[in-house]
RNA sequence: GGGGGUGUAGCUCAAUUGGUUAGAGCGCUGGCCUGUCACGCCAGAGGUCGCGGGUUCGAGUCCCGUCACUCCCGCCA
């Protein structure tokens, strides 16, 4: 009773042999007398038809139930002209069932199996994940991460890496995201940590001469969810000695190609766009650009240095930048467009959204009666102003003027869109290295420096003698890859050096001497033991995926993903623990008082 | 921790200014139908309007609170 086909295999060619074919009831039609099912397994679909002279067979025509597991037996035929269906692959053939077993019959689902699921509430469908991950278009998206995966592995393994398993049972590294603690049941008192990314280990296994490492690692951080962030992740995780930057730009371009023609089919162009960082805020007011569409910010801070328009001059006079860029073609943007943009601008710590509208021919502005003509010239000429445009400001220091006007600019292209004034097609890939970012960024709440990737990054060479005189100044060897405005994944060269990195540790980040010792002393002992220089980087397998199948969040390309507060809607996770749990593992849960 | 959105039948949605018995499509149940393929036709069942409170002669609709999901800020070395 095994089956001889799966139901995308029967051709024309097959008719007249026997086959017997296993699969869930896609939809049953009944004629009263002859009835049709097709059967559905991950393949694809095959009809079969039930003839009413075997009386056996119309004893149960009232249990094909929809989303039953059913096998089913008999000759395969090949269908009349009139009744193939071309839609259907498997559509010029059927077959003609003589024994029918109901493996499983099926309540009526929650939600329709078709592709009006994709309507369906999420909290439903998570529910029953399993049934929505039946549905062929997320068994698809399943496959594509397989294919991408795979594609992942062969390339790594072709290229000479070894798959090493790094430890999931960590300690914890209080610096960077929170982490999740599992209590030591052998050890009263004590957790370890989930990894927030096996960044220590791959730099323990350079040192121990493995040379090249990658591997799939999942990757925990206790933060708050997002469409692109999940609390537990996959990283496709990658180091290497003897390397620079130039190598590890060619491996993952390559990398990259690759999967894109093992998954899409597609060609994608090498090398990649590389961008400093700065240009990217300056230009882009983002460090993870889309570059599908322009709308790119200039700088007004020369000229609006002496303006009588107080509050661009005194931004300028006390150190900040003025920028602006062209929303070209939005100057019919309604009131309510127009406060949300309003409000982005201010969720970001604007004062405010200067603008300038330029319609039937005269500019019309809130703001246009501080501006001279020549600062009014400055700006028509600087941004390419025509009619029908829309001109966005911000005022304020150089970071905030850079992230608000760049969020403004994404908010703008999608108003854009939806007017048909510009595209951001899904697959057109645009992928950029984004470069030379800053070593170290101040943190005001702490009143000192932090690691802005983190703290093994190497400065680039002609930059290490800033570290004592203006540290905000130098930059890592770290990079970003970035693909249509997502952060795919970042790494950098790593400091190899034990006096460099101690120095980085407690000089510049100022971490205690002890804190260093007890947290970090291992790594800076076996970087005195020959450690080779070595460089790594790190891609959002989920986020690479989700690119890949053109949706916007991560949960749909996850086969069991959480809710925005972390929990799994069909296994009800996390519940509480038994006493005795705890008692076993020496803690003891408080509850936060409810009043 | 903060801001926005959503919540009405199993599913997707509608319900005028607060006003009679809360509707439709799909699904489901029953019946008819021997070539359909999202089969068709006929009939029927199905509602804690997320939950709690308030205003009102009267609340799905207004107000307050709360819960869940979601988008974003903070956070994510």
């Amino acid at each position: 009773m095994k089956r001889t086909h799966h139901c995308n295999e029967l051709r024309k060619a097959d008719a007249g042999s026997p086959a017997n074919i296993v699969g869930w009831i896609d939809s049953v039609r009944d004629h009263g007398g002859i009835l049709f099912i097709d059967l559905r397994d991950r393949e694809g679909k095959t009809q079969l038809v039930l003839d009413p002279e075997n009386s056996e067979l119309t004893k149960i025509f009232g249990e094909l139930k929809p989303e039953s597991v059913i096998q089913a037996s008999g000759e395969v035929h090949e269908r009349d002209g009139d009744t193939v269906n071309v839609n259907l692959p498997t559509g010029e053939v059927e077959i003609h069932v003589v024994d029918l077993l109901i493996h499983n019959q099926s309540k009526t689902p929650p939600f329709p199996m078709d592709d009006e699921a994709d309507r369906v509430g999420e909290e439903l469908r998570l529910a029953y994940r399993y049934l929505d991950l039946r549905r062929p278009k997320n068994l698809e998206t399943l496959k594509l991460r397989h294919k991408a995966s795979k594609a992942i592995r062969d390339y790594f393994d072709a290229n000479g890496f070894l798959d090493v398993e790094t430890p999931m049972l960590f300690k914890s590294t209080p610096e960077g995201a929170r982490e999740f603690l599992a209590p030591s049941r052998l050890n009263p008192g004590k957790f370890y940590a989930l990894p927030q990314s096996p960044q220590q280990y791959k730099q323990m296994l350079m040192v121990a001469g493995v040379e090249r490492y990658y591997q799939m690692a999942r990757c925990f951080r206790d933060e708050d969810l997002r469409a692109d962030r999940q609390p537990e992740f996959t990283q496709v995780d990658v180091e290497m000695s003897f390397i620079d930057r130039e190598d590890m730009y060619g491996l993952i371009e390559g990398l990259l190609k690759k999967v894109w023609q093992e998954t899409l089919g597609t060609e994608i162009e090498t090398p990649f766009l590389r961008m400093p960082f700065e240009d990217a805020m300056n230009r882009f007011g983002s460090d993870k650009p889309d570059l599908r569409f322009g709308l790119e910010i200039k700088d007004f801070s020369d000229t609006f240095r002496e303006s009588d328009f107080k509050v661009f001059s005194g931004t300028i006079a006390s150190g900040g930048s003025v920028k602006a860029f062209n929303a070209k073609g939005l100057a019919d943007l309604t009131q309510g467009e127009l406060k949300h943009l309003e409000e982005t601008a201010k969720s970001l710590g604007a004062k405010g959204l200067a603008f300038i509208k330029s319609e039937n021919g005269e500019w019309k502005s809130p703001i246009l009666k501080f501006l001279s003509q020549s600062e009014q010239n400055k700006l028509r000429e600087d941004l390419s102003v025509e009619d029908g445009d829309i001109i966005f400001f911000a005022a304020g220091d150089w970071e905030s003027s850079c992230n608000i006007l760049g969020r403004v600019r994404l908010e703008s292209a999608t108003l854009l869109e939806k007017r048909g004034k510009i595209e951001r097609s899904p697959t057109d890939w645009k992928f950029l290295w984004v470069i030379e970012f800053p070593l170290m960024s101040h943190d005001e709440e702490q009143g000192r420096y932090v690691a802005t990737h983190h703290p093994f990054t190497s400065p680039v060479p002609e930059d290490i003698e800033l570290l004592d005189s203006e540290p905000k100044k130098v930059r890592g060897q770290h990079y970003d890859i970035v693909l249509n405005g997502v952060e795919l994944g970042g790494g950098s060269i790593r400091i190899h050096q034990p006096d460099l990195q101690k120095k980085v540790f407690e000089e510049i980040l100022a971490i205690p001497a002890d804190v260093v010792k007890s947290r970090f002393g291992y790594m800076l002992e076996a970087f005195t033991f020959g450690a080779p220089p070595h460089g790594g980087i790190a891609l959002g397998l989920d986020r690479l995926v989700a690119i890949l199948v053109g949706r916007d969040s991560i949960r749909d390309v996850i086969a069991f993903p959480k809710t925005q507060k972390g929990q799994d809607l069909m296994t009800d996770s996390p519940s509480v623990a038994t006493d005795k749990q705890l008692r076993d593992l020496h803690i003891r849960s408080v509850l936060p008082e409810s009043d």
